[in-house]
RNA sequence: GCUGACGUAGCUCAGUCGGUAGAGCACAUCCUUGGUAAGGAUGAGGUCACCGGUUCAAUCCCGGUCGUCAGCUCCA
């Protein structure tokens, strides 16, 4: 037999000679393929375009545009610069070089410390490489031949690499492209002269495998495209990213800050963050009440027999501050609300009658994070988490993860965020409570999203010590996904506490727990939606809803009536008094992000009407200030 | 916590190869009363993060502390 099938993803197949490779069946189908190709995947496995194929298979030419392709892409970039190194700084020596979700980074360990202008340099050097045309060559190795060969290079880390593999799972891989070669497990692109864009991004420390205890390395970023515009694209993205960065817009909104002073990671809320932050605390609560919740108040401090109890001081101590003495007992200021609810739940006999319980709090937590960690209101010592605990019988668990579904979807709804992925976290190694439980539990899960039409991803082993859970990520406007909500399952407190209920039965039965978070933390939900909304916050949100400007001093009484107005509508507003001419004053409101100004001069006074000016759109004409009253109450009623 | 970089006026940043500092914006006062993105003049503002050391002299050099940033690790 010298001719074997191929089959194409769209059920097709075609004959070719033995041998063949997957670069040449792309030549055969078409030039542009040909020249987009970066892989292939050939029986469902990725493989180099070189690759021959020696029996009837499954083929796939994979091209940028393919989750594989890019990686692939940017792996072999990761490659490349890591050539582009060896030939500047000869004595470098290459930990880890993968690909990531957006780019790349290779390890790296040489004598001098890296700048953003070596970048630059590094940058060139690939795109010169790059353009050689050098082909991506693959080499199986036995062990012993790989570590000769490292050896020679005298890499200590590819080495340690190649001692921790087995050699009869995986032939050992190098790749050469001119005269550099890398320990790697491929596959490659044909050639370094695909690699057309590159941008090195940032360089900073790591530590080789992670470990601070070990060498000290430099990692440098990238990101690499097959087009200009795709990298350009890419930078503009980036771009606007940071001009978005929730820190800065925080300082110039005015709305919050850190004091330096007064201790790392500790958020304060300035007048107008503080008043985005009551509007949404507003809504959460009277959405809570409207749907079957409970509000709790909780204290910010505990003996040490409730962290005992809950097992927080053995399973959680890193992350809790040190205690503190009162009338000589051990207190502990609190890095959960979990205990208190309990306590709460405890504080009666609960008949099954009671359940189920579904008790929220918007409580405040501390928790110790190391220094390094702390960023902005994404990462704090100090927050305030949308909680809530609801204790329910074993068989209305899944009616009520249900709910929380529903529940969260309309909360993301209503703040403007539709695109959510749910992954589910199954048991991990170290776990507490029967398997038969977490079994069920995970069902439930599983069955409540299948029944709300849910897709989901697995996290298998990814749950808490203490229970399975629904993890809700959410997309911003720049698409970026944030871990935001999260619904779990406690087998260990209820536990702990010896929680009970009395059932129709008259018995005793231990109540299902789950803690759930909607929102995560207030803290780390408005960093997040200050960048959604890049700071330009909807109506319902703003700060201050409206500006009202006078053209001129002379118009100040009629101006302060419109102010009047409005404050009586509940409407957030601010008088313009500066001395300034208007078009001063439009361009500091506009930059300050304020949705609507209201423009008053001679015309409006004597009509007894405001010229709208809205945000980026500008002026939108004029109406009377009951119309204009009407028009922002329904924005804000239907959250606009 | 670890590695590296950084910390100068309210903000954004310049500067001093060691002789105690400057711009723009913001702020104040005055002139101007102006119709949809920056009118003009004048002025006030800084223990150059903090604590030590070296030096005749430190904002600058050295050490430490605190903080910020990029990561590592971890997470709401």
């Amino acid at each position: 037999m010298n001719s074997i099938k191929i089959t194409f993803p769209d059920g097709s197949a075609k004959e070719f000679s033995k041998g063949v490779t997957p670069a040449e069946i792309a030549e055969s189908i078409s030039r542009g393929l040909a020249e987009n190709a970066i892989v292939a995947k050939i029986n469902n496995q990725l493989k180099d375009l070189t690759t021959p194929i020696n029996e009837d298979s499954k083929l796939q030419i994979i091209t940028f545009n393919d989750p594989e392709g890019k990686e692939t892409y940017w792996h072999s970039t990761s490659h490349l610069m890591a050539h582009a190194i060896q030939s500047l700084y000869p004595e470098a020596k290459f930990g880890v070089g993968p690909a990531i979700e957006t780019g790349f980074y290779y390890d790296i360990d040489i004598n001098s410390q890296l700048t953003e202008t070596d970048l630059e340099k590094i940058e060139k050097k690939m795109i010169e490489l790059a353009q050689a045309d050098n082909k991506f060559q693959r080499k199986e190795l036995s062990k012993e031949e790989a570590v000769s060969f490292f050896k020679q290079k005298n890499d200590k880390y590819k080495l340690e690499i190649i001692s921790g593999l087995n050699e009869d799972e995986e032939k050992i891989s190098i790749y050469g492209e001119s005269d550099f070669t890398d320990l790697c497990i491929g596959p490659h692109l044909p050639s370094t002269k695909l690699i057309k864009f590159v941008k090195l991004l940032s360089v900073s420390g790591s530590y080789w495998r992670g470990d601070e205890k070990r060498d000290r390395m430099q990692r440098i970023y990238g990101i690499s495209f097959p087009k200009k515009k795709m990298l350009e694209d890419h930078l503009t993205f980036l771009e606007e990213a940071k001009k978005r960065d929730h820190r800065k817009l925080g300082k110039q909104l005015d709305l919050f800050s850190v004091q330096d002073e007064a201790g790392a990671g500790l958020i304060y809320w300035h007048p107008k963050g503080a008043k985005v932050r009551y509007t949404i605390e507003e809504f959460w609560k009277k959405a809570h009440l409207k749907n079957g919740y409970e509000l709790l108040y909780s204290p910010h401090i505990g003996k040490s027999w409730l962290w005992e109890t809950s097992g927080h001081l053995v399973n959680y101590n890193e992350n809790m501050y040190a205690s503190m003495k009162i009338d000589d007992q051990d207190y502990y200021i609190k890095p959960m609300n979990c205990p208190f609810h309990i306590l709460i739940y405890k504080s009666k006999l609960r008949s099954y009658r009671d359940l189920p319980l579904r008790w929220a709090e918007l409580g405040t937590v501390y928790r110790y994070e190391k220094s390094g960690v702390l960023h902005g209101l994404l990462r704090v010592r100090g927050f305030t988490q949308d909680d809530a605990h609801i204790f329910c019988a074993q068989e209305t668990i899944e009616d009520e993860i249900i709910e929380v579904i529903r529940f969260c979807q309309f909360m993301w709804k209503s703040f403007g965020f539709n695109d959510l992925k749910f992954y589910i976290s199954t048991r991990p190694e170290k776990a507490v409570g029967e398997e038969v439980l977490w079994n069920k539990a995970t069902q439930s899960l599983k069955s409540a999203l299948i029944k709300e039409n849910i897709e989901y991803e697995l996290d298998e082993g990814g749950g808490a010590f203490y229970g399975p859970k629904i993890d809700i990520k959410i997309k911003d406007a720049l698409n970026r996904e944030w871990q935001m909500s999260t619904i779990q399952f406690d087998f260990n407190l209820p536990e702990r506490f010896d929680m009970k209920y009395i059932g129709e039965d008259g018995k005793e039965h231990r109540p299902f727990m789950v803690h759930r978070a909607l929102l995560g933390s207030i803290e780390r939900f408005m960093g997040v939606l200050i960048e959604h909304f890049a700071g330009a916050f909807p109506v319902w949100l703003a700060p201050v809803q409206v500006a009202v400007i006078p053209v001129s001093q002379n118009f100040m009484d009629y101006a302060e009536k419109v102010k009047k107005i409005l404050s009586e509508k509940e409407i957030t507003v601010e008088l313009d008094k500066r001395n300034e001419k208007i078009g001063y004053k439009i361009r500091d409101w506009e930059t300050n992000k304020v949705p609507y100004m209201l423009i008053i001069g001679e015309k409006e006074k004597d009509a007894q009407t405001v010229s709208v000016r809205k945000h980026k759109e500008g002026d939108i004409g004029s109406l009377s200030i009951d119309e204009f009253v009407t028009k922002i109450s329904n924005e804000i009623i239907n959250k606009k």
